[in-house]
DNA sequence: ACCTATTTGTCCGTATGTATG
DNA sequence: CCATACATACGGACAAATAGG
């Protein structure tokens, strides 16, 4: 598996490794099943620093895209397709901003507001 | 602010520290608005090392419970007493929508297309 | 049940960058 | 410009979970 990243770009070393890796992912180069390179060797092959690799390595558990566990490695993760439960989410939130009078505009922003973090 | 933590225990020193800031800002010994110790500071006054209080400090970030910021350091926040239904639906499609990996772009459009029904 | 190799988990220390006030 | 304080990255060390023999 081939990801590339950039030591000097304004981007930090551990983001521009869970966006390739999403990238390497989405496209099926590895597939659900599969095992990531191990952290220390994924870290030596893009010449940074162990931790940096595992930082990214745990931001994709967190996003539940990876199997991260002690003694096992990375796994990647059968990705859902269908998401009838995001529509669900946004008519729920419709319907409570609809209820509290609060103009589409608004949500907008606070979803911005609420995804930065 | 006093809090106590155990290097020896079994727990990390960092969720440690977590918990023990959830306790005093739940109890009021922090109020909302207030600063807690700069991580440097904290670190040394428990003989930690400094990551390990920016690590609880991040997770305390996560979790919207402060405001942490360079430069500025970690203020308590307000916890949300008005309107929570909104925030809380904000916060249902963010995760769920995260889960899916469907891109901020994607809600925002599905959000119009609700909102015009 | 035991031992060993692998691999992540946590923590320490240090250095440099960058936003805030 | 300057001091403060978090943000990122490096390197090293040991602990703990897992898997396989």
């Amino acid at each position: 598996m081939l990801i590339r990243i950039d030591p000097r770009g304004s981007e930090p070393i551990y983001q521009q490794i869970v966006r390739e890796l999403r990238r390497a992912i989405a496209s099926g180069e590895v597939a659900a099943g599969e095992r990531l390179p191990a952290a220390r060797e994924l870290a030596r092959s893009l010449d940074v620093n162990m931790h940096t690799v595992l930082r990214a390595y745990t931001e994709l558990r967190d996003a539940e895209v990876i199997d991260l566990r002690r003694g096992r490695g990375a796994v990647v993760l059968e990705q859902p397709t269908a998401a009838p439960e995001v529509g669900e989410a946004v008519a729920e939130l419709l319907e409570v901003a609809r209820r509290h009078r609060i103009p589409l505009s608004r949500i907008h922003q606070a979803l911005d507001e609420g995804a930065q973090r």
